[in-house]
DNA sequence: AAGTGGTCTAGACCACTAT
DNA sequence: TAGTGGTCTAGACCACTTT
């Protein structure tokens, strides 16, 4: 049988893109311009080898990122296939809000309020703390532009021992907030993301209309003993935030 | 120096677990444990090769898994190092919804309408065709355990030359619905999360209270010409979904 | 039996960083 | 100069699937 070498680009080894690195892009490119079709098997492992002139590891290596990045599956004694693209394999990363509140320029923290506090019964629950024990209560705004953002609230556990609670408060930016200050300390966090209806104070704050929708990221950070160190949650108008991805093949324009 | 021989557990061959997977195990307990912290510096390549009888491609897996993971970072000629845990890391998969609604027991799809309409001003724009031409409009409900949940609404473009038309139309789950029907045409997708407030009319049909907040999902499909297949949202109550994840270090309780 | 992917070796050479 | 991670080789052996 003749295989036919289409779009058979060659490995440049001079180029400071390392060949796997090459390889994976060759052959993403190829499934995104429809050269090669979901269900279909690509040329296996020992062919790739011999078509690019590179050893077994390397060609593994392209095959791995692409089986990582899902667009192919790998299966053993048959082949590489193509993946059809799956609706679920979308995923939302917060780190598209990072850029927007990282940036000192239009980015400002205020600090609209921080005191010590008796825990009720939810708050207790959630820190894992006794009901009336002493925690503390931070409450932020950040404007992006001078105009209300997000509206942040959070309890801390209250320990004299370990001094977290200055260098807590005294974060007037966001950037380092959840990094974790005493920064060794912080081992996990645990989120979610709901939609609620702004109350009345929050849309105060926000300058928004009440009842507005709204999301509401809540975060629980842990210590390396598995014990909360604090529970809060970011309130955002929905008419400020969007979360946006996509799935599928795609590759540079050409 | 006399180096600390602590936690070192030996790779075994003999499991069905390949040694790279033991070797990231052994080091994401060792971190997730609080044997080493945030900032720290693993031992070197050569270190692990020695102590735990590998080959350094072995290792270098091994770390490479971490530092996808997010677990550590790298750093050419200085090491590697334990990353400390970023608040932005956190990414939201939609898969979770997928047992859900792949649940044929529970989960049952209402078709509530189907029919050809002519694209108005905003449908035109979304799928990239002339105001008036015919388009398919689809609407469906899915039900959990009896229950109305997500409320699909779409439109297509109508193309007699591909009978895409009936399968779509066909599809009483919302299984085979994003994987695509004619399966080998679908390229990507874009995808938003927003917040709105239930319409009247959506509130009725999902039986949920008018302006109550809602998630809002929308969707545009892409074949490999890069043009629109179809465009169309979820909508589900927010009492109904949320979305939850974590960051960090996380190994198997002991 | 032949072909496929999966793991692993024991090195090599390079680029970068510390000292 | 010595140590670090980064790339890559040219095989080996294994498990699995197809013919």
């Amino acid at each position: 049988m003749a295989v036919v070498m289409k779009d058979l680009e060659k490995i440049n080894r001079e180029l400071y893109e390392p060949s796997y690195a090459q390889l994976a892009r060759i052959l993403r490119t190829q499934i995104a311009r429809g050269h090669m079709r979901p269900g279909d098997r690509l040329p296996s492992e020992s062919q790739l080898c011999r078509q690019y002139d590179i050893s077994p590891m390397t060609v593994r290596r392209a095959i791995n990122i692409l089986s990582d990045e899902g667009v192919v599956v790998t299966s053993q004694g048959k082949g590489t296939f193509v993946k059809s693209i799956q609706f679920w394999d979308a995923t939302f990363r917060l780190d598209r809000l990072q850029p927007l509140i990282e940036d000192e320029e239009k980015a400002k923290v205020k600090l609209l309020e921080t005191r010590i506090r008796k825990a009720d019964s939810h708050v207790a629950l959630k820190l894992g703390v006794k009901i009336g024990q002493r925690v503390i209560y931070i409450c932020r705004l950040l404007l992006l532009q001078e105009k209300p953002f997000l509206y942040h609230r959070e309890y801390l556990i209250y320990d004299p021992k370990r001094p977290i609670v200055e260098s807590e408060i005294e974060t007037t930016s966001l950037k380092g907030l959840f990094e974790g200050t005493g920064r060794s300390l912080l081992k996990s966090s645990a989120l979610n993301i709901e939609v609620t209806v702004l109350t009345k104070e929050e849309a105060a704050i926000l300058e928004s209309n009440g009842a507005a929708p709204a999301f509401r990221i809540e975060h629980i950070f842990y210590d390396f003993n598995n014990h909360p160190i604090s529970w809060g949650w970011l309130v955002c108008p929905g008419n400020l935030l969007r979360f946006t991805t996509s799935v599928g093949f795609h590759h540079e324009e050409l």
